[in-house]
DNA sequence: GCTTGACCCTGTCGCAGCGTCAAGGTTTCT
DNA sequence: AGAAACCTTGACGCTGCGACAGGGTCAAGC
């Protein structure tokens, strides 16, 4: 048999079965004076042999253990093996497809893949105009993401709804323009960082990612005077994070 | 931020961060005058977007035109395609994994990954120490592998118990080193060919791969003698093809 | 004898998504 | 001052072949 017939014959590409020479995987058979390759019966069971264990998954290398092997021992091992990482890749796919039927089914305007406790926490705020909210709605996403959510979504959960924070942010949104030295900034200040809840800081390991480089960053997020508010806001939430750890 | 730093708050490595610069994925950040990336929060969010996108299954360039489209509609028909590729992922590696379940649970010797019908056909006819046998084995495993199989395991089946037919592979094995023109070379092929069932002509296609490139090199599979048997019984067979094709 | 088409040969690049050196420069801590 | 831990670009490695490129070979038909 030429290398045509004999991928014919098994179910493969010739290309495959050059591939598997290269590698090793099948030995070179002998040629015909034109240099083509003469294959026999017995290449063409070990090829079957072969196709049918890389149908099942296994790597090429690991038929070539299999196929030098031959013990029918090192065989099992190796499968049992194979199945228990298709195990792993099978309900790794269901858990994304678990996630992306939330996304498909659930709410029509779920735009960003979160996780359940913070869409349930963004479907309970309907988006204002504000857009320092807006902000913070995707500083909460970029915090959901970093696996550092969970907790803080109860304790943000009443503030959502309560009016007394809208306030909050429509004077924070007031500051767009405004100098560094408005005289509105501290008492916002005071008052943000006051409605601030517990929960929230307690979440937020003081030596992770969130708080080694993130910092500096948000300010210029911000406008001037807004960003002074932030400055002043952290400041006092640092304050009351040593305390809390002193006391 | 650094690329560490904002790596570290997402949650990949800098490394695929890089990768994702390099392929337009994420913009190039402004740099620093040492030439270090400096990363705002937008990007933290972008970033953030392109982790929980690819975390789904998407590929960078289906996460790209997410991106760019920014618009909802087209992220619904990529996720609901994904989710499409995912299912024939998830089917896939379950047939993959009931093969191999056969394989581990089933009868302990079963060493080879064949189909059902020829598993059955296989355990039904013990290992003989005849080695004209174990090539019959080895040859309808091949035939297994190339999907010919199917009908023909029918059509055999009741030959497997059949004492005349082991019979006939003893007169087979006993012309190991025979001549090539031993008296019991006509009498065993015209046995032979006789007791070939209808059926398993029938199933196999004389165009196909089968036909076109197994014949010769069947025959350098066996010792001379033996070979000439064979070559008389596929003529035979041929010729009963031939008769039932015109008649 | 010449063309056409179907094979065959070797060798190389491409693919997804980064991991992993290599070989240097910067910053920071001690 | 030296080490640790960052950062930079650039290039190769991994899987299992597919798809070229640039040729030779062979059988059949004109």
């Amino acid at each position: 048999m030429r290398i045509g017939e004999i991928a014919a014959l098994v179910g493969v590409t010739s290309r495959a079965i050059r591939h598997y020479h290269h590698v090793g995987l099948l030995p070179e058979p002998g040629r015909r004076s034109n240099g083509y390759r003469v294959y026999s019966v017995r290449d063409a069971v070990v090829l079957a042999r072969i196709r049918r264990l890389t149908e099942l998954g296994l790597g090429l290398d690991e038929v070539r253990d299999v196929l030098a092997d031959a013990a029918g021992r090192e065989l099992m091992d190796v499968l049992a093996e194979l199945d228990a990482d298709l195990a792993r890749q099978e309900s790794g796919i269901r858990e994304r497809r678990r996630r992306l039927a939330r996304l498909l089914d659930g709410p029509v305007s779920a735009e960003e893949p979160v996780s359940p406790a913070l869409a349930e926490l963004l479907g309970t705020v309907p988006t204002t105009g504000s857009p320092m909210a807006a902000k913070d709605r995707e500083h909460l996403v970029l915090l959901d993401t970093t696996g550092v959510g969970g907790e803080i979504y109860a304790a943000l959960a009443p503030l959502a709804e309560d009016p007394a924070v809208h306030a909050l942010y429509e004077r924070l949104d007031a500051l767009d323009g405004a100098a560094v030295d408005d005289p509105r900034i501290p008492p916002l200040a005071a008052d943000l960082a006051a409605a601030v809840p517990d929960g929230v800081l307690a979440a937020i390991p003081s030596d992770g990612p969130v708080m080694t480089g993130l910092g500096e960053a948000l300010l210029d997020d911000y406008a001037p005077a807004q960003a002074e508010v932030v400055r002043r806001v952290m400041a006092a939430l640092a304050a009351r994070v040593a305390e809390r750890g002193t006391g």
